[in-house]
DNA sequence: AAGTGGTCTAGACCACCCC
DNA sequence: GGGTGGTCTAGACCACTTG
């Protein structure tokens, strides 16, 4: 009996903040801005403050904030559009957005790259690792995996420079490419080079160079998930994306 | 003084329970088993419930774990490959492998859609709802946006069955389209149709279709990011894709 | 009814950045 | 040193599934 309103289902406290945050980030603040601290902000909304960073880690994860300790909180710019399609090692890339090769080394890869590769596991290949950096910011961590087939004209061991192995792999003939975009977790290292926390959420790009019907080089590229919309361009998009 | 170990930087409990946990998932569980409950496996490693579900929404995030409400925490499959490049709303798709019309409406777009489709702000277009099921499971949600002069044999209006939509759309020869990869989160609607909780991470496929140098209609399609991985083929990958 | 994961609280301390 | 976000705790209650 009393005031009957079942109420249904209450939507959960986090849930309603995420959406009233939003919607003041769209009317009240601008790009750049910072936020009032988590502590001040879950005191004006009456929460505690693990509630208010549920709210705050779900904007977070759709690129709406940008989170830095020590810092504050501040409004996130529009995702930036980040080239896929012609971003191969063999495709030196546009001018101003460019992978800078930043090692190499000679190890066994894991399992799983060894499997795509079709080597033996435990066997050793060329690994370079590159960041790509778009408009200044650093966007994504490369590994790329090169078995020594693959690049007949170097040693087998560990190459004196990096781009000795990219320079001897665009010259191999390129079958195709095929592609695999999925969610993953930065790990210790790649969240080093990100600038992001471990654990934060990335897009794992994996690519895998085929050439005269095997498996030439496997690319497995982690790309910031909270700054970057990957784009698989047939035609020109270019204003478009952009503007997001 | 005691034990001279000034141990660095403490690596954040639920980091390293994240790192025993997933060693474990790898040599002591089957996929599909269910494992302790969230209050029995905080006891057994000494730590906070709040903290070993930090370390578990990790490795949902990552695919390796399935959780379910009133039942349980599981051990996921490996991710599906799901093919984006062919998918599209004029190519039928594999048998198999299918998109299924839900219900169609005339409605106007979100903004940042009608920028694409380069229609006026609050113009009414027709919207085909779909879902798109892999091997029985639902993979992805999608909302087909397509302006009345894509489609100029249907009155502008209501649509009285959605295929009546997509056969139109079918008969326009496409220049090309371009697509874009990134992240989001489940809203309630999408989330109640991928069997999800709202707010769960989904890889959010925006795809372009253009016809005589404009935009023909725009696809909006929201994938399981923790049971998908979107794979762009060139050559054929079928089998190391699905052995994951 | 019992058991599960999901939400929420109120507090504490730590690591980092900047002044 | 003072402020920020990041981690952690110990408890409570709720929503959902299953027997």
């Amino acid at each position: 009996m009393g005031t009957t309103q079942p109420e249904a289902v209450p939507e959960p406290k986090y849930w309603h903040l995420k959406t009233v945050l939003s919607d003041a980030l769209d009317s009240e603040f601008a790009v750049g801005e910072i936020l009032p601290n988590e502590r001040d902000l879950a005191a004006r909304f009456g929460v505690a403050r693990a509630t208010l960073r549920q709210a705050l880690e779900q904007l977070e994860l759709e690129g709406r904030l940008q989170r830095r300790r020590g810092v504050g909180t501040s409004v996130a710019p529009p995702r930036m559009g980040v080239a896929v399609t012609d971003a191969g090692p063999n495709r030196p890339g546009a001018a101003g957005d460019a992978w800078q090769p930043i090692g190499s080394a000679w190890e066994a890869p894991p399992a799983a790259v060894a499997r795509l590769l079709e080597t033996e596991p435990g066997a050793c290949v060329h690994i370079v690792r590159r960041t790509r950096r778009t408009r200044g910011q650093i966007v994504a961590a490369e590994l790329l995996y090169v078995p020594a087939r693959s690049v007949p004209a170097l040693a087998a061991g560990p190459a004196e420079d990096s781009t000795a192995v990219l320079h001897e792999l665009q010259a191999l003939p390129l079958d195709g490419q095929d592609r695999s975009v999925e969610l993953g977790s930065a790990g210790a290292d790649e969240a080093r080079q990100l600038d992001r926390l471990p654990g934060s959420p990335v897009l794992v790009v994996t690519t895998r160079y085929v050439a005269a019907g095997r498996t030439a080089a496997v690319a497995v590229a982690t790309y910031r998930a909270d700054t970057c919309k990957l784009t698989f361009g047939e035609s020109t998009p270019p204003a478009v994306a952009l503007a997001g």
